[in-house]
DNA sequence: TTGTATGCGTTATCAG
DNA sequence: CTGATAACGCATACAA
């Protein structure tokens, strides 16, 4: 036996199958009495709303909006900025009727899911050269499409991170307390992704690590940046261990994520330092401060949920036919209680 | 001008409709001379395959999996066993073609978007009184669905664990070195989520945190019991707190997760006690281990990864028309370095 | 406020 | 291997 469509139960209600149209839809004043014997016609016949695939494909929309991510979701979703920034996407596209569809864009050249995944537009997250695949797909496709820091050229709007401004604000910070032998934990410097000391003349490829790398040159030309895996509480031990093992030890440490500098500061408290009286950590982010009490980091405030509302926000606008602009999100710098001044 | 549509290419290449669908399709051989033809119009028309609308309508499927949960994302991700668990299940779904679409059900009354959302199955994730609404719109829409950590009752295939087991497993592995002075914290007991130790007569709506502690009490009847916020680090360090300044001070803490487990762990060292020397302390889960470095928990390691794929393939059976087991995992026990033997 | 007519873009079926 | 035909289930423009 079939399931029911709404032809039969306007049928069975006596009505056109336009009428009964009207009463799911509510785009069309219904009279009561006729809305009553549709609605029971309806429950009669066991019919729970106009089926979802043939109403996308009559109005044009599917009410899905496709996130694309270039790694595995349980790597994208263990940094606690991808979580917030999704939420407020979700509440954004919420907001818009539609709903949130993971896509994998795994480089790996099989056929990509955003082919012929029903979505009336799509977020890329992050940037690498993966990326440039799902983007031509997106574009033959006329798809509205968003670019969450990166940089898609060509017209597509970005919602973008005052990355250099911030990072070179801490430095500011630091600097103004008296420290000049600073050292800074990035975050990958590519998709090769080696820890270790960094050599200060190869170009970094990952967007995010590159400007806040130049925002602490901006201030310290000369910091040394130490690079790590990513971004992870341990990882952060592990990096900071080897940072405070250097001699002269710096009496700063530019963490470019508050995981990283948790992690950093769990190292220096495994090596006997106090802090801030001994050395001085920053974070980056300002999300997680879960695993810091009951210290307090010192670290730039990103809007992260914020960042995900200005991708719906922008997704709304060009589907309205609209054009959306790139957007500049600015970051807060928060002081916490992990810098102090410059040991004597 | 209106996209080209899939009679366009054939009128173009000089073939019938049907004929340009399968060189798309695969679905049946088609002349390699055909087929260039096809490909070549569709190129030269900017066709870029068939509508994913149309084609759902069509078949009769979306490819789409919608992932129900009861908490803002940014909540619910800041798991790790959640986070983990959706990595395998993205990877089964995955392997079926299909994406994973994200659906909030806020209890909010609000018209829920699972009415609406074409998805072909459905996963529900955890288990609250809000989730029998979304329950009731599955089983109206006769969507197939799988139940993760809950139980829905009438035939409803579930992915459980042997949360009970598991941790009198743990318990025992504490009574056999000694301990009998054991204190568990536990996962919030119910929606309300309140802080501090528990009466041991009232009942434990969420079933995880219940299981957990009678595995607990199966091997220390008595167990006193604190129930956190939430699974955090800063939450385990709050609470390990509160416990460890208890008297008698408990020789042992057994917590239901290793995030909790984690802050427990900086509690005990700020309390200025040796782990394992002074107090013992276990987790749960098995996943994060980040940020007890150096040390390694003693705790459940459960096969989150395979939770996500074990539902996805009862998705894929349901799929196929036939009937879907409830399937149980099970966890190991890991002895990391912070559980010992009683202090004289 | 209700009904009529039409097509959204595709693909399964079956005959050639 | 290819083509003709017929839905898939609905929402809209327009007329009544």
């Amino acid at each position: 036996m079939r399931r029911a469509t709404i032809t039969d139960v306007a049928r069975e209600a006596g009505v056109s199958p336009s009428t009964a149209s009207v009463v799911f839809s509510g785009k069309t004043p219904v009279s009561a009495q006729t809305r009553e014997r549709v609605l029971a016609a309806a429950a009669s016949l066991g019919y729970t709303g106009p089926d979802p695939r043939a109403a996308s494909l009559r109005r044009g929309r599917s009410g899905i909006v496709g996130v694309v991510f270039r790694d595995r979701l349980g790597t994208v979703f263990r940094d606690p900025v991808t979580t917030v920034m999704m939420d407020g996407l979700a509440d954004a596209v919420g907001h818009l009727g539609a709903g949130l569809l993971l896509l994998r864009d795994d480089g790996s050249g099989g056929e990509p899911a955003l082919n012929s995944a029903p979505v009336d537009a799509v977020v890329l997250l992050g940037w690498s050269a993966g990326m440039l695949a799902s983007l031509a797909t997106v574009r033959a496709r006329g798809l509205p499409v968003v670019v969450i820091e990166g940089d898609a050229g060509e017209g597509v709007p970005q919602i973008l991170l005052d990355n250099r401004e911030g990072e070179a604000l801490i430095a500011r910070h630091l600097r103004d307390l008296g420290h000049r032998e600073v050292v800074t934990l990035t975050l990958p410097l590519d998709s090769r992704r080696r820890a270790g000391w960094a050599d200060p003349t190869t170009a970094v490829a990952v967007d995010v690590t590159r400007d806040r790398l130049a925002g602490v040159r901006d201030v310290f030309p000369g910091a040394r940046a130490y690079a790590s895996v990513g971004s992870l509480v341990d990882e952060g031990y592990a990096a900071g261990t080897a940072i405070l093992a250097r001699h002269p030890r710096p009496t700063a440490i530019i963490a470019q994520s508050d995981l990283l500098a948790t992690g950093v500061l769990r190292a220096a408290r495994d090596a006997g330092l106090r802090v801030p009286e001994d050395v001085s950590i920053t974070g980056f982010d300002g999300i997680s401060t879960d695993g810091t009490a009951p210290r307090i980091l010192t670290t730039m405030v990103q809007p992260a949920a914020e960042k995900g509302r200005a991708a719906g926000a922008a997704i709304a606008a060009m589907l309205a036919g609209q054009d959306a602009p790139t957007i500049r999100l600015t970051s807060t710098f928060r002081r916490g209680d992990t810098t102090g001044a410059v040991p004597a």
